[in-house]
Formats: C-alpha cells, structure tokens, sequence
DNA sequence: GATATAATATTAACACTGTAAAGTTAGATA
DNA sequence: TATCTAACTTTACAGTGTTAATATTATATC
C-alpha cells in the first residue's frame, strides 16, 4: 500500500524540480526575463505542467522566496548560539543579514523588493517563515533592550530602525555596484555601527 | 523660415505628452503592467510611433526617472536656504527625502530599485541630475563634518550611512504597507535622528 | 490479464507583449 | 508641379502567461 506515498514522493520531487530550475534562473536572469516555458524546457516538461504545481508565476515566486526565508533564517539561526553579549549578538547578526543579501543578490531582490510587488500580502502571516526571521530579529533586540544596553525605547521601533539600516545599506550595494562606495565590508561594518551607537545615545 | 523652429518644438511636445503619458501609466499601474500599446492609446498614436522618441521601453523609463530625479532635487533644494544649524539641515533633508519617496512611491521605486535591473549604468554620470542629487547630500554632511559635529569620519561614508538608512525605511514602508510598522511618522525620524546621533558618537 | 478509473502530462489556442521593416502621408523645397 | 523628407502607421514576427480540451499513463478492480 506504499504505492500512494511513493506518488505523493515523486509529485513533491517535480515540484522541488520546477522549484530549483525556476530559482536559478530567476537569479541569473532576472523574473521577468524568464518564462514559463524556459522553466519548462529547462525541466524537460510541457509548460502548462507548472500550472498542475503552482497556480502562476507570481505563485511559483512567493514559492522560490519562501526557500530563501528558510535560507536566511537558517544562516542567522547558526549564529546564535556562541555569543553571549547582546550587542554583539545583535552586530553579528546585522553583518550576517547583509552578507547573506549580498552573497544571494538576486534572491534578496526578488524576495524584498519584486515580490511584494506582484504579492501584495506580506508574507509575514502567522508561522510563517517571514515572521520567525522577524521575530528573529525581535528577539536580539528584546535582549539589548531587556539588558539596558539601549536607551530607552520602543523594542518594534528599535528593530524597525535596525531592519532599515540594514535593508537600505544591501540594496544599495547591490543595485548600484558601479557607485564609488567605500570599501564594501568597511561600510557595512559602518552602517551597523553607526546604528547601534545611535539606539545607545 | 521659423517653419523648422515650430517642427523642432511641436516634437518637442509630443515627446514631453508621451513622457507624461508613460509616467502616469507606470506610476499608477507599475512599470511591467503598461505596454507600448496602452501608452499609444493614451496619447493617441501609433505604439511604433513611440519608437522615433524613445529606443525602447528601458529607455523611456529611463527618461521618466530622470525627471523624478530633477524632481526631487528641486524638492531637497527648496530646503537648503532657510536652516543655518547643518545637523537640522541635514535631518530636515532626510525627513524630506523620504517624504519625497513615499508621496511618489511608484516613481521611488520606479527610479531606486526598478532603473538600476534594466539599465546597469547608475545614471550617476559627471553632470547628470543624479549625480546632482548625490551633491547635495555630500555638502550637507560635508558641513557636519568641517562643524566638527560628527565624530571624525570620512565624508563620503558618512553620506553613504545616511543614505542606506533613508532609503531602507523608504523602500521597507512603500514595500510593506501591512507590516505593523511604528506609526510611520515617528518611524522616519526615530531612523534619522538614531543615524546621527549614531555619527555624533 | 482485461478494463475502468484516476492522476498526470500535453496540445492547441487566445489575447497580449516589445519591436523591426516596410509602407504611407503631409508639408517644405526646388 | 515634382521631388524630397520627416513624421507617422500598418503589418508582421517571435515570444508571453494562461486556459480548456485532449491525450497518455499508471493504478485499482474485476
């Protein structure tokens, strides 16, 4: 009778095929340079075969950004554990967040910035992996916070201010690699820095 | 013999009506979702007609988000007169920044983040309006510095803090309409005032 | 093993898209 | 009036997301 789980196996195995093949070239070739055909042909199906795993392309997106959610949270999440002080829990993650929009440019738009544009829910529902990144972050704040090693203030507010320092310092690297930054790994350091004295002050 | 003069103003115009026409297109109804057609409709020529003021759809986009950025910059420079402390000034120009970002979100967006994913170059050219733009902001914080009112940091990284912060809050706001976001005024200053409190120290 | 049934995949089609090439028209020059 | 030229349109092509109808395959039942 393991007949059905094997289907049921096999259908989630396409499925994490259209998946992969539909990732890597969104991030090589940008969303709307891909078609669902060239998925198709990438994985050697018919393209309305797509349509039996996923109800459109704007739902296969919501579907590839949901795994880099995971990607993130995992990445952040390996942090945690070895470090005592808050605040430099708190500046390694901010580091680790830009780090990880830079390594996966592509990923980081498309889930940022693309998404909530053909989306227009958030993403941040209840359980999903969204709102465990940001309560994620919630958490490193909270601590800061609860240690007193913040002045006063808001734990929403303090991680928002957080979240657009580090949000704005990743797409502008990436979006304008050609700008005369300063060195790429002093400004980050920079931006973070900066931040955390400013919610000290 | 003015015959050449009013043909050269007459296309002038036409290119000016289909520049209005495609900003109001994309502003209301994002930039993927408007076609040549829809344009030519509003206008009331032929799509290819188009084609003989602008080399393609990037490039019309691109014209519409050098405006916006002539926009904005007369919006930061109606500012500069009437402040003498450069720290206020500096403030008042971010609040203003992202003010400009969120009353024209699409155009932001459109200018920010969309531009850069079709044309690579960074429209930030000896002479440009962008590089203009970008000015302003280097002798606001320049002020600051020579003031000795921030601690003692290289110029260009300030701004380039700065920036990421404005433009992380601008984009995270008009991105994450839902998000249970600090009321939004209060937001944009906590980020701002926390960004140079941050350079003080 | 043959047949009915359900799951899965494909074909054909529709209404669009950006844009190149060729054709048309109106006004200026000669 | 004939010719030239700039401005604009028509036509066409290859490609798009997506739906409905159809075909194929694999399983369950007899």
């Amino acid at each position: 009778m393991g007949t059905k789980e094997r289907r049921a196996r096999e259908k989630e195995q396409l499925r994490q095929q259209i998946l992969v093949a539909a990732r890597e070239l969104f991030v090589n070739e940008g969303y709307e340079n891909i078609s669902m055909r060239k998925i198709a042909n990438k994985i050697e199906y018919s393209p309305t075969t797509i349509y039996l795993y996923f109800k459109d392309k704007a739902d296969l997106l919501d579907s590839v950004c949901q795994e880099t959610l995971l990607n993130l949270l995992n990445t952040l999440e390996q942090l945690k554990r070895d470090e005592s002080d808050p605040v430099e829990a708190l500046r390694k993650s901010g580091r680790t967040y830009v780090e990880f929009g830079l390594k996966y440019p592509q990923d980081y738009k498309l889930t940022f910035v693309i998404r909530p544009q053909f989306q227009k829910g958030l993403g941040l529902e209840e359980g999903s992996v969204g709102e465990k990144v940001f309560n994620y972050l919630r958490e490193m704040v909270s601590e800061c916070v609860q240690q007193k090693r913040f002045r006063q203030m808001d734990v929403e507010t303090t991680g928002q201010v957080l979240w657009s320092a580090v949000h704005g310092v990743t797409l502008l690297l990436i979006d304008f690699p050609d700008f005369p930054w300063t060195e790429k790994d002093e400004l980050i350091d920079t931006v973070i820095h900066t931040t955390i004295e400013g919610l000290k002050a």
